[in-house]
DNA sequence: CCTTTTCATAAACTGTCGTTTGAAGTGCTT
DNA sequence: AAGCACTTCAAACGACAGTTTATGAAAAGG
C-alpha cells in the first residue's frame, strides 16, 4: 500500500498518471468493463500491477477516474446555480439559465483545450449507461446534491408542475444529456455525410438547451390527454 | 446444424424458445456483453452447448432476441407513420402524431401482457447504449429506414429546421427515448420515494411524447441567441 | 552505513468466458 | 431391426480477465 504519512518518492507520480491517462482515453471510447487492466497498462507502458499497486483493484481505479472528472463538474453546476439563485434573491430563476447552469459546465471542467473537454462529455455518457453494478452503486452518490438542488430550483420555475412530472422531465433531461454526451457515433445515424463540427462540443450545448428548456416548459400530459384521447377508462386524476 | 427440409423433432423448439426467453430476460437487466452464456443455460435449463448449437454463437443469439424485437417495432412505427401521411394527404403530419408514431409501438409490440411491453424497452435501451462492436454493426441496420422516414417526416413538418438542427434534435430525441426506455432504476434518483407507476410503460410514454415535441418544436438557438445576447456581433438569419 | 520503506517488474494464480468435441440419446423412415 | 438425421449432454479447450506473489532495485531516514 502506499504510505499516508509521506509524500511518494520520484517515479510514482508519473506511474499513477500516465495510469489515469491512458485509462480515461480507453474508458472514454471503449467503457469501463470492456477496457482491460492490459490495455491500460500496455497504453501507459507500465507494468501490469501497477494499477492494483497504486489503486488497490480495478474498481479503484474507475472510482478515482469517476471522482476526479464528475466532482468538479458537479461543483462547477452547483456553484452556477447558487450564483443564479443569489442574483435572483429569492425569485424563481429562470429555467433557460438552469439549464445552462446544469449543462454547460460540462464544457469547462477541463483546463485543458476544448477536445478533453469534448471527450470528457463521453466519458460521463457512458457511466450513466454502464450496466455494471459497482457503477450504479457509487454513481448517485455523486449526483444526489446535483439533483435535489437542480429540482427545487426547476420547480420553483415551474410551479405548475406536481413533483412526479417534474421527475420524469428531469429523467428525460439527463437522457438526453446523456446519450448526446456518449455517442458521437450514434448522432451519424441521422445527418448527411455534409455534417458540420460534430466533435463540438460548444455546438452540441448550444444546440441541446433549448431543446430541453422547451420539453421542461411543455404544457402538462393531462391537458393533452384531455384533447386527445381514444377510448377512455383512465381517470383524469 | 438443424436441419432446413424436416420440421424438428420434439425438444428442439422448446429448448429454442427456453433459450431464447431467458436471454431475453437477462439481456433486459444486466446487458448484452455482461450476461453469459452460462447464466443463459442456467436459468433456461439447458445444456450450455445447445446456444451455439441453436443460434450458432452468442452474437448470433444477441442479433435473433434482438431482431426479433426491433423489427416488428420498427415495422409498426413506419405502419403507423404511413397511416398518418396518407391521412394528410401530401400536408405535413402534425408532429404530435410523428412523434406518437414513433414512441408508443414500443408499447404494443409484444402480445403478451404490458408486463412485457415494459420489460422490451428496457432491452431497446440498452442495445442503444453497448459499448460493443456488434452492437454498433447491426443496430443501423434496423434504424436507417426508421430515421429517414421520420426525418423526412418531420422535416416536412418543420420546414424552418436546417436539415443539421433537425438532425440534432433527432439525436436529443432518441437519447431521451433510450435513456427513459434502459433505466427504470436511474429514475429513483430523481423521485421521491412515494412515486407512482414507475413501471408503467404507458405512463412513461404519455409523459415523454409532449416533451420531445417541445423540444422538436423549440425556437431556432440563433433565434434565441438574438433575444438574449449581452453585446451583439452576429447577424439575423 | 545500514536499515527500512516505497515502488517496479516478471511470473504465476484463480476464475470465467465463448466455443468445440465426441459420445450418447431420441424419434422417424426404410 | 437397422440406419439415419437431429438433438442433448458432460467435459474439455484456449483465451483472457483481475489479482497476487516473489524478487529486487531505488530512495529515505536514522
Amino acid at each position: 500500500m502506499p504510505s499516508l504519512h509521506r509524500a511518494p518518492t520520484k517515479g510514482s507520480l508519473e506511474t499513477k498518471e500516465r495510469i489515469f491517462d491512458a485509462a480515461e482515453a480507453l474508458f472514454m471510447d471503449q467503457g469501463f468493463s470492456t477496457t482491460s487492466l492490459r490495455a491500460i497498462t500496455a497504453k501507459a507502458k507500465v507494468n501490469l500491477a501497477a494499477v492494483n499497486y497504486h489503486f488497490g483493484s480495478k474498481e479503484g481505479l474507475i472510482r478515482e477516474v469517476f471522482d476526479r472528472s464528475l466532482g468538479p463538474l458537479n461543483r462547477a453546476r452547483m456553484a452556477q446555480l447558487d450564483r443564479l439563485e443569489a442574483a435572483a434573491g429569492g425569485n424563481p430563476v429562470m429555467i433557460d439559465k438552469i439549464v445552462e447552469a446544469l449543462v454547460s459546465p460540462a464544457l469547462h471542467v477541463s483546463h485543458d483545450p476544448l477536445k478533453r473537454g469534448a471527450a470528457f462529455l463521453r466519458l460521463l455518457g457512458r457511466a450513466l449507461s454502464e450496466p455494471a453494478e459497482y457503477m450504479r452503486a457509487f454513481l448517485p452518490a455523486h449526483y444526489r446534491d446535483v439533483v435535489v438542488r437542480f429540482k427545487r430550483a426547476l420547480s420553483l420555475a415551474l410551479p405548475n408542475l406536481s413533483e412526479a412530472e417534474l421527475a420524469w422531465r428531469m429523467h428525460f433531461t439527463f437522457g438526453a444529456m446523456a446519450y448526446s454526451m456518449a455517442g458521437t457515433d450514434a448522432v451519424e445515424l441521422f445527418t448527411t455525410p455534409d455534417d458540420t463540427g460534430v466533435d463540438d462540443a460548444e455546438a452540441i450545448v448550444q444546440r441541446l438547451i433549448p431543446f430541453l428548456v422547451a420539453g421542461l416548459k411543455s404544457p402538462t400530459p393531462k391537458a393533452r390527454a384531455a384533447r386527445s384521447v381514444e377510448l377512455g377508462t383512465r381517470k383524469v386524476a
